[in-house]
DNA sequence: CTATTTTTGGAACGTTAGTTCTGTTATGCG
DNA sequence: CGCATAACAGAACTAACGTTCCAAAAATAG
């Protein structure tokens, strides 16, 4: 059998989505990234492969992963308003903790998504679905009467979406300083359940 | 006197301006440049210097003019909520139509703010000087009587520019069929006022 | 212990980027 | 008319990038 990798796949490739999400992909270069990890340049190729496979495994193991936190706040039987306070709330707090680097998708959206249609068709599916997942919420929270019965939840979720969207980019741009004012925006977006 | 420049300063620069607009930065490279605006790399040098100060004298250009836009609109006496109806369906409009490249400043705050601090300077006055704008505006609306007493225009202020961040990234990334929707987001955010 | 497979580090390659240098051309004033 | 000034075109340079090649090292299975 051969010579066991010196390192854990899973947690270099985290770091790797940590400096991507810092930097962006083409400012990120294969020689930081050689640097900051740790890896050799030959280890990184042979189990990653090139740089945008790397970039692509990163992003797809983030969207994975958010999906899933996101899914299962918003299983929370609570009541609608508690639980999307509590959702942005939590992004907010990932986003903005120390130094601040957004959400990896929305930066690739801005980044990649003009250029590679890989990435355009990436985020537009992470449109739907976190548009969708919100609806579905909404149109729940709205049978149980939490909800007026005159709104239409596929609208709110799409505008929950975009709200999501500036939130990321407010804490990558304007720094941690902004994160209650963040706040007081999401308790202002909620508004829309009213 | 010298022999007058073979094309139009201020042309070229807006040209410059649209393809760091759709492309960014790093993604723009000067060879691009030359032969998109059909200007010798000399001659580009010589009359805007390096593509640094290229770029910053584009994205000046760009948020002087979109600054001026943006305080006549506000500059309407009307009620407030047709006035930032119009004014975001204008935004729309112009982000929106054939390619979207979205806001010039908000691109440059996802791709370049944590790196470059003039750039991140840039972003927070730009933040500061738009809420402040929305803010004296609301304050205005709020004497005449058309937002509750309770409101506070600066909180407001900050929502609606969160908003107009969340925008240009959906209209850059998710491509024109989405200007209806980002319609139907805006009517829904501008409930705040409510 | 040996053989085999894979990691690993360093050197090297080709490409592309941004920038600069050279000489040439064209304009307008004296 | 020609001199000064600046624009222009093209080649050339330097640095950085992503990528690949190569030999040495290391660890497990037999």
């Amino acid at each position: 059998m051969p010579r066991p990798k010196e390192f854990d796949e899973a947690e270099v490739l985290d770091q790797a989505l940590e400096l991507f999400r810092a930097r962006g992909f083409k400012h990120t270069s294969f020689a930081g990234l050689v640097e900051k990890l740790g890896v050799s340049r030959q280890s990184l190729y042979d189990t990653y492969g090139d740089k945008q496979a790397l970039y692509q495994t990163a992003l797809n193991r983030y969207l994975d992963r958010g999906f899933a936190q996101f899914r299962q706040a918003l299983a929370d039987p609570a009541p609608i308003r508690e639980v999307l306070t509590g959702l942005f709330d939590g992004m907010i707090s990932a986003n903005c903790a120390c130094g601040s680097p957004g959400c990896l998708m929305v930066n690739s959206m801005v980044e990649l998504s003009p250029h590679d249609a890989d990435t355009r068709a990436l985020a537009q599916k992470h449109a739907r679905e976190f548009e969708s997942l919100f609806a579905s919420r909404l149109a729940r929270a709205q049978r149980a009467g939490e909800i007026a019965a005159d709104k239409d939840p596929v609208a709110l979720a799409r505008f929950l979406y975009h709200t999501v969207l500036g939130l990321s980019v407010a804490s990558r741009a304007l720094g941690e300083s902004e994160s209650e004012s963040l706040r007081a925006s999401v308790r202002l977006a909620l508004q829309v359940l009213d």
